[in-house]
DNA sequence: ATCAAATGTTTACGCCGACAACATCAGACT
DNA sequence: AGTCTGATGTTGTCGGCGTAAACATTTGAT
């Protein structure tokens, strides 16, 4: 199973507890998770996370901001793959996120849970939080740029974007959509995007008055 | 302050330790929320609320189906006051969800965690929620018959409603947009409802086929 | 008046988060 | 090699928690 502890020190227990609090989450009720279950699991006593982390809620902070790298990670990755400045990619970029949710769900729940606490408690996970925004407010301003995206508030705009997909992908992660087939998750984002951004893409007859 | 206890028995200490929990929560961070907590302050021993509920999730479970029926009010509301059939109904529906989540955040936050248990165990809430969701699928339904709304999977559709007023209602309640404001809320529904619509009525070159 | 069910209280247990005090290791310095 | 300090672990403790068991009180039916 896990690999024996070499010596009394871990090594690299801030990441060790990160990943048991992905795995204890992964294995049971999210809301029985503790510490000292994450503890164990990792093969340390109750009181080792406090030397990594103030407090439970601290530690769920950093399972956050964590969630929150990898998904501008996918998000960037969805756009340099996609031909910038077009509505494909803003869709690209709804599949994406769509996507990461449902392979990081423990991560994603975490996210947008209450647990982390205020924003302005932990910098780190605004910061990285307002990241993954702005990779999108980003692909508005530039798909504005090029006639394509319709005028208006770009901050705006992308919170639209953000609110369909992330409902997508809350309420299919929970199991409210009863689809969990990938294929029809797919289906559903394809559709949702394609029906956003006719909404979202700039009138034909003011398209090239831009 | 709260009304002193006459006797012995309570009379409906079922119903207040679901208020009570919605004052619990609304008094502090969610995640604390304790059953002693909320018996203190329904002024009970903290056994008495087992004598209601099987445990803790219980309780909430019943705190979420109290808030899918307001819910399903609410949105029943909104159809009964706008023209049936039209792209105007769903947006009024759209609003009212979001209000409702507003109004509410608490209740709306109950019944999106992971707290109720799986539906199963609670066939009620599982009603519940079920009946607010065919709400919106019957506007769906009822304005393709109208040829309002475009053809495709009325259930499919409904998601992809649902899905972007719940991004909507969970990201602001959270304070994730930013947009603490009511008129600004309404705004960021409207926009969203509109684009949406854009991508769900009937294309005009069909509307007359139907 | 009696009885049973409903509904409350008190007591108890094990687990939890968090803190304090102590223990051990690793790296820097001499 | 020895010493020292900081980092990083462990052990023990406390109060609060969820939940169960046993007991107490009220209410409604007979």
């Amino acid at each position: 199973m896990s690999e024996a502890k070499s010596s009394y020190h871990h090594g690299d227990l801030r990441q060790a507890l990160i990943d048991g609090a992905i795995a204890e989450i992964a294995a049971g009720d999210p809301s029985q998770l503790s510490l000292r279950a994450i503890a164990r699991r990792v093969g340390v006593s109750h009181a080792a996370p406090y030397r990594h982390f103030a407090d439970k809620e601290a530690l769920l902070a950093a399972v956050a901001e964590e969630g929150f790298c990898g998904l501008t990670a996918a998000l960037t990755a969805s756009f340099t793959t996609t031909e910038p400045q077009t509505l494909q990619q803003l869709t690209a970029g709804g599949h994406a996120y769509v996507t990461y949710a449902l392979h990081h769900p423990h991560h994603y729940r975490v996210m947008f849970s209450s647990c982390p606490g205020p924003p302005e408690r932990y910098p780190e996970l605004a910061t990285a939080g307002q990241a993954a925004f702005m990779v999108l407010v980003e692909a508005i301003i530039a798909g504005q740029a090029a006639g394509r995206v319709r005028a208006g508030d770009p901050m705006q705009l992308a919170q639209v974007t953000w609110s369909l997909v992330h409902g997508i992908a809350m309420l299919t992660i929970d199991g409210y959509l009863q689809s969990p087939d990938a294929q029809q998750v797919a289906e559903l984002t394809a559709l949702a995007m394609r029906s956003l951004v006719e909404g979202l893409q700039t009138p034909v007859n003011s398209a090239v008055v831009q």
